[in-house]
DNA sequence: TATTTCATGTAAGCCGTTACATGATTCT
DNA sequence: AGAATCATGTAACGGCTTACATGAAATA
């Protein structure tokens, strides 16, 4: 059972369905892909965590949807209390970061616009979803996913970490206005200094 | 060239150094361990990005200083400007998130502590770690590494990010006291969305 | 007409983690 | 006495990504 498989569970518990309903709800905040979903589905399905009743479809292979047994609710009430492991970030703009003394302005300038752009891209997208869900939950329409409240603390976070990575590069482009002749060993550390 | 790869060569654009020294530099930011360095700095050796000079040692391994060349820098000036790839986060927090509606609330605060703690643990380090800079420029003592101003940019970021991530954690708690019932059809979006 | 959506699966390869391996000195 | 620091390396394994494979219907 990694991380993943716990994930699938976590969505299953919300409500049965498919390897490719799993996908689209896990896409907004979690980078995976189908090849890695269908395999541990089958997993899931062999250790009695979760079982699923073929649908027949013309053109489309069978559906199958999948929901969470009475063992895989056993599981997901351990794993959610269970000790949090720590969030793995792997992110070229920290590793770009490191080397940016040795760059002018310019470049560094360039890096800065494109970091802005992605944080920007992103806090659009959860907007979106957050417009979305709202539509959905005002309408009540048929849900898409029952991923309400997960859903929306989720989408929040999305947004505020957005909001503040583009506060971040504006932050960053002041610094350096303040110091053109790049002096950069008088920096006022107590601002920040709770 | 994975990732990672250009990381060091970052770092070696900062100072030359060892792959331990590398390795200390990356642990504050970039979860990775030494037996993924080594075998990547010996490719960096082959390619001609990089190379070292070994000091023998009494008791340990010979040293080996490693310094970028300047095929390595070319390299470099060429990613630090090339498209910025999407961040991967892998954080079990989120998976966990998806399913907290099925669970009571004496469970969620279970997980909520977790997560502020694990935030409150983040900027405790990042302190830390800007105290420590501090110190060691208005001393002007013998810098562990150079990594002044992305070190610093960066230690900023990580304060940023722990400081939202306590203050989402009381948001959600919020969300829990105003309703009791737990009735989250009516949840006031109009706040949020700009 | 071409791409996206729906729908599931396998195979190859890369990347990273854990464990194995060694060993003196310094701190707790 | 035991753990952490300094210092480098290899081997096995697991997990994830990319590509391969199929194919109808709807959208652009």
């Amino acid at each position: 059972m990694n991380k993943l498989s716990y994930g699938l569970l976590s969505l299953l518990s919300i409500m049965p369905q498919t390897g490719y309903d799993l996908l689209l709800s896990l896409n907004r905040f979690w980078h995976t892909n189908h090849s890695a979903i269908y395999p541990l589905l089958a997993e899931l399905e062999e250790k009695g965590y979760a079982r699923y009743t073929s649908i027949d479809q013309q053109g489309k292979p069978d559906k199958k949807i999948y929901s969470i047994t009475e063992d895989g609710m056993t599981a997901l009430k351990k794993w959610i209390v269970s000790p949090l492991e720590d969030a793995v970030i792997k992110d070229e703009m920290i590793l770009k970061a490191f080397c940016i003394e040795i760059f002018d302005y310019a470049t560094v300038e360039i890096l800065l616009e494109q970091i802005e752009a992605r944080y920007q891209k992103q806090l659009e997208r959860y907007k979106k979803y957050l417009k979305d869900m709202q539509t959905n939950v005002n309408s009540k329409a048929e849900p898409i996913n029952n991923l309400i409240l997960g859903g929306y603390i989720l989408i929040q976070k999305g947004i505020i970490d957005a909001q503040s990575g583009i506060k971040w590069c504006r932050w960053i482009r002041n610094l350096y206005d303040k110091h053109e002749t790049f002096d950069f060993t008088i920096i006022d550390f107590e601002k920040i200094m709770d």
